[in-house]
RNA sequence: GGGGCUGUAGCUCAGCUGGUUAGAGUGCCGGUCUGUCACACCGGAGGUCGCGGGUUCGAGCCCCGUCAGCCCCGCCA
């Protein structure tokens, strides 16, 4: 299947039932070992590597000559017979390793220069600086772990495909050139040369497209869709990136999050793991009161407990303002005794650099207890909040909105330090019963959580006006390992309801209808109920891999600062560009 | 927009309290070598100490600014 006019096999695919065999291989100089008499090359191609053994006995001279100049990274073809090593001279490291090619003759189809930076490395070697490994992506992206990666990455599109073709999902795409959207993230502009002023935004996602689909009556849709969000980046967050984009009609919130988890399983299988149904569940409202967080690690314990009543008769000092809404809570950290002075000073930090008063602490030894607070503690009252004999308690005081972050990242951090045995390899679960609002940071407006087509709790619709914030919204998010992999929701599909949410946004009737239009025009024509899901996949590829960032899933990924250093985009516009879309850049 | 870390040979790094001619490993170049697999051994070349300014008799090292990469906060409906 890999046989072309040049080549008969992949380097890497060689193994003893080829012994005998004369093959044509093509691949890079991985490594020359040239002992003289006899040259050893390392071929490398995208299957792995085989030794080339170049010796007098079945090479001419012109050959051996060939293959001890032979460059790093040269790109070259061999002929040759596949012969078994002798034992002693096996590789177990390899694949190939009872295996070698004996060179008859040998072609440098691809001279290189010496790589810029290397890719056979040595053993504990260092990478080199991601700086340089993003500008010399070529040679970067023939290291076999990413390779390994990009190879996993496209079995798990195609798995993706095949799960949701299987529940009679269509494949539809949608217009990258697109409307730029009134809220959510910055949009990629890109201005119309016909259109003197107008642009075109690339979209953040297919949202209104894909519900237009179900207006249509497509009934399933999916798509692998790129999207794009001009915003500053992180390990986990490139400008650019693919969603697996799903849309069902007829569908309540259960059926969504059955389509989702049946993908979800596919895609770890297709990685060797088997993950049982169904998912956890939990509330947006437990996760933060337990967790801290809307995505919990729950590959382990170490909830976070409220301690407010069982403390408060101690007359501890900071743990006395607790008015307006402030509480006392923290964790109990089985085993945490272990944790050094040190370890808590740099927990205190933690908590501190994210918002919260400080950290007191009580550790209990025995029938000794001490700590910043241990004085004001007996072993008994520690007993109450769950702490036991080498147990240690992280407390802190405040409202939610300060401690629920502050204790997220401190139960994270205890974590790492303590490194438990997890509970789980993969932990997945459901946050369900969002908020439909947030309050604004500044305002303290009622502000939309999600997405302003979410459709609002059924119970709670009544509260729209009144009681805002304690409106829950038909959406929810796939969480694995303390990750968002995905969110959906349950849209609106009353063009009255979705109005009166545009309203609730601040937007004037002009504007609904200039900006949406085309929505409430498509939702009046007869909508079928409808909802979706997106799973963020770039991430979830790097997830399945290990990988620790992004840009090691992702062939060409941009930097932090939305650089692409390979090809060097952005790059000033030439005037006569910006000239023909009617563009004056103001210095 | 804010904060932190990093930047010295092609690559990975060391460089003491500011003090002689800036080092190591690897790669590269030349040589020896017929069973290596990070081959071994001998020899050699290779430096804008990110960039700009300042302090100082003297700066890789201290100060200010700046650029780049990474991580974090804000931001990411």
């Amino acid at each position: 299947m890999t046989r072309t006019t040049l080549r008969t096999h992949r380097c890497g695919a060689l193994r003893t039932e080829h012994i005998g065999q004369r093959v044509r291989l093509g691949g890079w100089v991985n490594r020359r070992r040239d002992l003289g008499g006899i040259v050893f090359l390392d071929l490398r191609d995208r299957d792995g590597i085989v030794q080339v053994a170049v010796g007098p006995g079945w090479a001419s001279a012109d050959t051996l000559a060939l293959a001890q100049t032979a460059a790093s990274e040269a790109v070259l073809t061999v002929e040759g017979e596949v012969v078994a090593r002798p034992t002693a001279m096996r590789n177990a490291e390899l694949a190939t390793g009872d295996v070698e090619v004996h060179a008859t003759s040998l072609k440098v189809v691809g001279p290189a220069e010496t790589p810029a930076i290397p890719v056979a490395r040595g053993k504990g070697e260092e990478l080199p600086a991601e700086e340089l490994r993003l500008k010399y992506r070529h040679l970067d992206l023939r290291r076999p772990e990413l390779q390994a990666n990009l190879i996993l990455r496209h079995r798990l599109l195609q798995r993706a495909r095949r799960a949701l073709s299987e529940l009679d999902f269509l494949e539809i795409e949608t217009p990258i050139l697109t409307k730029p959207t009134p809220e959510g993230a910055r949009d990629y502009l890109v201005p119309s040369r016909v259109h003197a002023g107008e642009c075109y935004a690339l979209p953040q996602s297919p949202q209104i497209y894909k519900q237009l689909l179900m207006v249509s009556g497509f009934d399933r849709y999916f798509q692998i869709a790129r999207c794009f969000r001009d915003e500053d980046l992180r390990f986990d967050r490139q400008p650019e990136f693919s969603q697996i984009d799903i849309e069902a009609s007829f569908v309540t919130q259960e059926d969504v999050i059955g389509f989702v988890e049946h993908v979800l399983v596919a895609l770890w299988d297709e990685a060797g793991h088997t993950i049982p149904r169904s998912f956890a569940r939990l509330t947006w409202r437990e996760a933060l009161e337990r967790y801290g967080t809307d995505k919990p690690d729950l590959r382990y314990d170490f909830p976070i407990v409220d301690w407010t009543t069982q403390v408060q008769p101690l007359a501890v000092p900071f743990f006395q303002n607790t008015t307006n809404g402030s509480r006392v809570r923290g964790i109990a950290v089985r085993g945490g005794g272990t944790l050094s002075r040190k370890d808590v000073d740099q927990l205190t930090a933690t908590a501190k650099t994210h918002g919260a008063p400080g950290l007191a602490w009580v550790k209990r030894q025995g029938e000794q207890l001490s700590g910043s607070v241990g004085k004001h503690f007996t072993a008994e009252a520690l007993g109450r909040l769950g702490v036991g004999d080498g147990d240690v308690a992280l407390i802190t005081v405040g409202p939610d909105r300060v401690t629920s972050p502050a204790l997220d990242k401190v139960r994270q951090e205890v974590i790492r330090r303590l490194a438990p045995a997890p509970k789980l390899a993969h932990a997945f679960c459901w946050v369900v019963d969002f908020p439909l609002f947030e309050p604004d940071p500044e305002t303290g407006k009622p502000v939309f959580a999600h997405h302003p087509f979410t459709a609002p709790h059924p119970e709670d619709v009544r509260k729209l006006d009144s009681e805002p914030f304690a409106c829950r919204a038909l959406h929810y998010d796939a969480v694995y390992n303390g990750h968002e992999l995905g969110s959906g929701s349950i849209r609106i599909t009353d063009p009255a309801v979705q109005r009166t949410v545009f309203r609730h946004l601040g937007l004037a009737p002009a504007e609904i209808e200039a900006r949406f239009g085309f929505l409430l025009t498509a939702l009046a024509a007869g909508a079928p109920p409808h909802g979706g899901f997106a799973v963020g996949f770039d991430r979830t590829a790097m997830l399945i891999a290990g990988a620790g960032s992004l840009r090691d899933v992702i062939a060409f990924p941009k930097t932090t600062a939305a650089r692409a250093l390979f090809e060097g985009a952005p790059a000033p516009a030439r005037p006569e560009d910006l000239a023909a879309l009617h563009i004056k850049v103001v210095p």
